[in-house]
RNA sequence: GCGCUCGUAGCUCAGUGGAUAGAGCACAGGCCUCCGAAGCCUGGGGUCGUGGGUUCAAAUCCCGCCGAGCGCGCCA
């Protein structure tokens, strides 16, 4: 609809100038967007505005020389308006409206599905906890948004891939084997002293249980090294298998599980360092071989393999993303916790020093989560092991409103969950709120289906007869779907479903506290219908890129 | 100290160059003989942290200051 009223403008703008009435050096792109207020119609554009300047004449005249020449052949215009200091303001006709309800019957659970991303590799990186013990509420964030995300990408027409990057490699892993041994030898009698820096968690202990509940104490026999090295081996299986398990519950898929050890074993870290040797961008200090990422806005350079011969975190991403790349991606997208955000220069620097261009890779950063229960912040360690995870808050509240509320917020604020509000079933609950106008429908359906009115087929339906505020309203809103998935995919910014969620449904109670669906009309019954059964459709298709599920009753 | 993110109604947040700055919650009052009241309607409530600048137009862009969160390893 934009691009059809920026030709319908341009081409008044052309008209204007061979009438004389605008100077032919002035050039515009005109810009439209929704008004606010729909009084001020439904698309407004500040052409007029801007021309102003160049034509040295006052916007009002300017777009009144515009609007004279518009020349709408196709008439889905019901008015052009002129207003405040200079907008033109456009009001679409009832009947383009309505021939929206005949496209959502059209394609059905695709309404909404666009061709913008024409097929580009995209891929989605998210998550990718570190595999030495249980999911946080952030990683629940991550998991809600990433998978969010990749669902809109792909109705926007991108082939996208979910990646989790595994971080199996390193001291970390070391640290999380020598603790679960510890806890092992420590249930089974021995005197032990705990790893000064070891995970301090309750779980450590559960693993260690398991192990000795499956197999016993035979393990003890073993060095303390070799205990360590083996029990890294089956804890961390244990703890994959558990992240894996815990994003299952809340219907998220990966496509590629990545391992970073496998980049250490496949020499891929050499390739990627040797490849950034003939871009003159390495250098050695103090024993060491750095990647001169200052030469990039980065505010240090960093080490690429330590003075130890042993290559950092750092370079294994490296040619983590160089692996990404090689894989044919058109576009990477990361999606970090804010603790990380002070990596994002020095992968970009290296995405460059690559010789790669720096819009390949898109970092999202999204803030921390805060839980809260009955209004009082729920204090979390780290160090200690002490918090709630997010296995157990899916227990608590449900993967619908867990994922519902971790998509609320823009990921640039810090988020609090509150917990006694996600598990309320009430109208205080967004979610709820949402999946009730979805069920409230399907139980309309179920009594005309009854009453044997329903009828799927627009065909002789007369949806003129939609002409209430409340009915345009609501078809107006259906019609905004396909924009939201446009500028949720551009921006990549998952949450604004969930604000055109509660729209949609608030303008469908609206609706259906106004209009009686089931009433002696035969005629209108059906066109109300017809109606109602495409606000259930789009309610339903919004859910699904949410990753919320659309009862049909509750 | 430096960097990133943020500061909008009592609370939680939308609004990222346009018109009178919005929503939910909370608070006060109203609406079910009839398709789901988990719903709807009405009302009060704001120095958009602060001081400058750019613009026909600034909550939005630029600079300073104040305040909050996070980061600043040859950890991952």
């Amino acid at each position: 609809m934009k691009e059809n009223l920026a030709k319908l403008t341009t081409n008044a703008i052309l008209h204007a100038k061979e009438a004389g009435e605008v100077p032919l050096s002035c050039n515009v792109k005109p810009f439209f967007e929704r008004p606010k207020d729909k009084i001020h119609g439904d698309w407004a554009t500040n052409v007029a505005m801007v021309l102003a300047s160049q034509t040295k004449q006052p916007p009002r005249k300017v777009a009144e020389s515009i609007v004279k020449h518009i020349d709408d052949k196709k008439r889905f215009l019901s008015k052009v308006e002129i207003a405040g200091p200079g907008f033109i303001n456009f009001y679409l006709s009832d009947r383009w409206f309505r021939e929206t309800l005949k496209e959502i019957k059209l394609k059905r659970d695709k309404f909404g599905h666009l061709d913008m991303g024409c097929g580009e590799k995209v891929q989605v990186e998210f998550v990718s906890a570190n595999p030495v013990g249980p999911m946080h509420l952030g990683h629940g964030r991550w998991a809600a948004v990433g998978d969010a995300l990749a669902n809109l990408m792909t109705a926007a027409g991108y082939d996208v891939t979910r990646e989790f990057y595994v971080n199996d490699y390193g001291n970390q892993m070391r640290i999380f084997g020598c603790s679960v041994a510890a806890r092992y030898a420590e249930i089974l009698g021995e005197d032990v002293v705990f790893p000064e820096d070891g995970y301090q968690g309750e779980y450590i202990k559960e693993i260690a249980q398991e192990i000795i509940d499956k197999e016993g104490g035979k393990y003890l026999k073993l060095s303390e090294e070799q205990r360590g090295e083996f029990f890294k081996k089956i804890a961390y299986r244990q703890v994959l298998d558990h992240i894996k398990k815990v994003l299952l519950d809340m219907g998220v898929k990966f496509d590629v599980w990545f391992s970073e050890t496998s980049l250490h074993e496949s020499r891929a870290i050499e390739e990627a360092i040797s490849e950034l040797r003939e871009q003159e961008y390495i250098f050695e200090k103090d024993g060491a071989l750095w990647l001169r990422t200052t030469a990039f806005k980065d505010d240090k350079d960093r080490v690429l393999i330590r003075e130890n011969g042993e290559p950092t975190y750092f370079a294994a991403d490296i040619a983590y993303h160089k692996n990404k790349l090689n894989r044919g991606f058109d576009k990477l997208i990361n999606i970090w916790g804010a603790d990380h955000h002070g990596y994002v220069q020095r992968v970009k620097a290296a995405i460059r020093a690559l010789g790669y261009p720096e819009d390949k890779l898109e970092i999202i950063i999204g803030q921390l989560v805060n839980l809260w229960r009955g209004g009082e912040l729920v204090r979390m360690s780290k160090r200690t092991g002490e918090m709630v995870t997010l296995e157990e808050l899916l227990e608590e509240v449900g993967s619908d409103a867990a994922r519902y509320f971790f998509l609320m917020r823009s990921t640039d604020t810090p988020f609090d969950f509150d917990i006694e509000l996600a598990k309320s079933q009430s109208s205080d609950n967004p979610v709820y709120y949402v999946q009730y106008a979805h069920a409230r429908i399907c139980s309309i359906i179920r009594f005309a289906e009854e009453k044997g009115f329903f009828s799927s087929d627009t065909k002789g339906v007369n949806l003129e007869l939609l002409c209430e505020e409340s009915e345009l309203d609501l078809i107006r809103k259906l019609a905004e779907f396909e924009e939201v998935v446009e500028t949720s995919a551009s921006k990549m910014i998952p949450y604004r479903l969930t604000k055109y969620a509660e729209d949609l449904a608030s303008l469908f109670h609206v609706f259906y506290t106004k209009c009686r669906v089931i009433g002696d009309d035969v005629e209108l019954n059906k066109a109300r219908l017809i109606l109602v059964d495409s606000a259930r459709q789009v309610l339903s298709n919004v859910l699904g890129l949410m990753g919320v599920s659309a009862p049909e009753k509750m």
